[in-house]
DNA sequence: TTGAATCATTCAAAATATCGAATAAGGTAG
DNA sequence: CTACCTTATTCGATATTTTGAATGATTCAA
């Protein structure tokens, strides 16, 4: 049936984009990789659900998990998803992207209040 | 609910990518608009269902439709997008680019044998 | 008006995606 | 070994998407 070569490879993966807590997770790791329970504190939602994403992520090729002792550090595979999230961001008809602000800190949900701090071995702060 | 900002938008346009018939029709509103027709037949598919995928597009703000007379010409609104579903090609995991082959020669279905051509008011040809 | 052509929308069924809860799997420490 | 910690997976319920079929809506021509 007359299939449409790189077509479906494209839509694979915007369907891996396709969910805000995705974009979160990329926006957590344009910096550096993570551990999963670094992304679970920082995008306060439940491990499996942080761990379902990760899966989704994996399966696309977007990412990479390194087992690390008890921990797992998740690192995105090609940094140019990272030009693919901003351009999403920029396309999205209401964002107009003021010029003093930068995307990275819009996006970031900052956990309010206390429960902010993470006790992944890399966040030994506070 | 501590929303998401843009991560949200950006979700949404990714969403709006995540399906090779939209990705296809993409491709051919590259060079100009197309009437529906011509997508229709170009992509061998039922006219409603077309239509449906159309009205994502438009949902998500990626295309504009303009009526002229019995027919509806749908162009993209903002030709970034182009480089988007460049992206989501290259990113792929099987697809390297080689030098001498233009994407859009590639996705484009191409319809084999008799049936191809198109009746749409630009298409006289043949 | 009637009919034809083009496109949009509605509907219900099937396929997918998402979620929380529970459980499993893997590693570490005692 | 047991207990614990971190992450992955399975399961079932719910929600969303995709589809063809049918129907509407609009324009034009006769």
């Amino acid at each position: 049936m007359e299939h449409s070569w790189q077509a479906d490879a494209a839509a694979i993966i915007a369907q891996a984009l396709a969910h805000p807590v995705r974009i979160q997770i990329l926006e957590l790791l344009r910096r550096e990789g993570a551990y999963v329970m670094h992304l679970t504190t920082m995008l306060g939602r439940p491990q499996a659900n942080i761990s379902q994403h990760l899966a989704t992520l994996r399966e696309a090729g977007l990412v990479t998990d390194e087992r690390e002792g008890m921990t797992v550090i998740y690192r995105v595979r090609d940094p140019r998803v990272f030009d693919l999230v901003d351009r999403l961001k920029v396309l999205s008809p209401g964002t107009r992207v003021s010029r003093e602000s930068r995307i990275e800190e819009m996006t970031l949900p900052r956990r309010s209040g206390r429960g902010r701090g993470c006790h992944c071995p890399r966040c030994a702060n506070r």
